[in-house]
DNA sequence: CAGTGGTCTAGACCACACT
DNA sequence: GTGTGGTCTAGACCACTGC
């Protein structure tokens, strides 16, 4: 069976025309769409058990096998978790072990200072239109409102994370600064159960720079400490831009980690 | 089958005993551990034709599709490169399209400055006694021998990164700036072809700092401009540390891209 | 055309979690 | 025990490469 088989979901999806020669989709990538698409409309949220994978079988006519391979693939790209003996999950920011997959910057002597949640102090949280730049980043118009985000994260009461934080103004209806500082959990959790918005992935480009007036006072350094700027476009399902954070990270107790493979 | 089954390969390992019920290995992480064994013992070497899964399966008395497992992981970790109708091959990091996989600094304007290969500048090329930490770092002592190798690297001209490299003088004997010069390839791809060495793996760390006297001069910057300092460890089959290297970065017209997934 | 990797299936059995 | 994901097998067929 090939991509000329029509695929007869549940939801009875006729194939594109296109399929047939010039470009090929296996099957379990047509499958991996459709579980996406389910993922998009909400219909599992995050946290939520996802049918067993002899039930998606049976509901998209393919062999577990092929299910399988499709969930392999969400797995890896962190949108499902297996538990054997469980099931499969929607994966969330919620849970502890995945609490700071975003967040690079670790302690450089991890016995002391613990990577422990971050103190956060939120500065301030404006609805404003967007400003030309915020408005091609997140394609929207400038017309379109946003909201702008400022906080601080300290760790050991060290301020040392200034950001500044960018989110489309429709699909973040209500966010307050009040609703931010009262929220116990990280924010993308936050993001999830409120705004039903998950973060799947995310481009970070970083630079050396010095800090401006503002960001002395914020982290209490002077203006000639070097400081990482960390500039994150996040997205959500589809690579849809959902968030535009600039990070000022402090790096003198502390550093960006990446692994390269 | 489990990992109960003793594994009857060519070279007639017999299995470890411990591996009954406490620790638990799938068949196809076994396979994985015999192909590196393989690859680490130079059976064949970067750009090399592997023999076909079939082949494989036959060799360790397996499943194709349990050779395909393992073949499928080494090629995520891109120790090995599967090509469609051709075969599968040592990866290596002598080929145009992942001659940069580890240089992570991309120009801001994709569209101008190309990221062609940049021009190296050998500053020097030292054999010395490892320092204490060069030694830590290496799992060397600090009566083994190194290699120090400085240079810096120009785009369009403009000086742009300064690395201060260092590497074990037993595996890298016969190095010489000279050499370095005049090799047209990849650091790494030289590593390859002349020491035996794969760089599978790295690490970095990464900080803000201002440049010493030195660097000023080698980058032609002032000492007020802030730089990247990225710490790279890198390291071959096993995990083992083969490099430690520490570069700075200009980053007023480029900038260090990550993707987070 | 033959040979290679890539997909798909069906069925068996194992490891794990819960009840 | 039952149900889940995890492993392994054997065989079929497809897509791509090069002779």
């Amino acid at each position: 069976m090939n991509a000329s088989k029509p695929l007869e979901t549940a939801a009875n999806q006729p194939p594109p025309a296109a399929l047939v020669s010039p470009s090929f989709s296996p099957l379990y990538q047509q499958i991996k769409g459709l579980v996406l698409q389910s993922l998009q409309a909400g219909e599992w949220k995050p946290g939520d058990l996802i049918p067993s994978e002899f039930e998606l079988a049976a509901r998209y006519k393919v062999s577990q096998g092929t299910v399988r391979k499709a969930i392999d693939e969400l797995a890896k790209e962190h949108l499902l978790v297996r538990r054997q003996g469980k099931g499969t999950f929607v994966a969330t920011h919620a849970e502890q072990q995945v609490q700071f997959r975003f967040l690079k910057l670790k302690p450089d002597n991890p016995g002391l200072g613990q990577q422990g949640p971050a103190q956060r102090h939120i500065i301030d949280c404006t609805r404003l239109r967007a400003p030309p730049e915020v408005a091609r980043i997140l394609s929207l118009r400038t017309s379109d409102f946003v909201f702008q985000v400022r906080r601080v994260l300290s760790f050991d009461a060290v301020p040392t994370i200034f950001e500044d934080i960018w989110l489309p103004g429709s699909t973040f209806k209500g966010l307050t600064a009040d609703r931010l500082s009262q929220d116990t959990r990280p924010m993308y959790a936050m993001f999830e159960s409120d705004f039903g918005i998950r973060m799947v992935r995310a481009q970070e480009r970083i630079r050396a720079v010095l800090p401006s007036d503002e960001v002395c006072d914020f982290l209490k350094v002077n203006e000639k400490t070097p400081l990482l700027r960390v500039e994150r476009m996040s997205f959500t399902y589809h690579d849809s831009p959902m968030e535009w954070r600039i990070g000022i990270y402090r790096t003198d107790t502390r550093h960006y980690l990446n692994e390269l493979s």
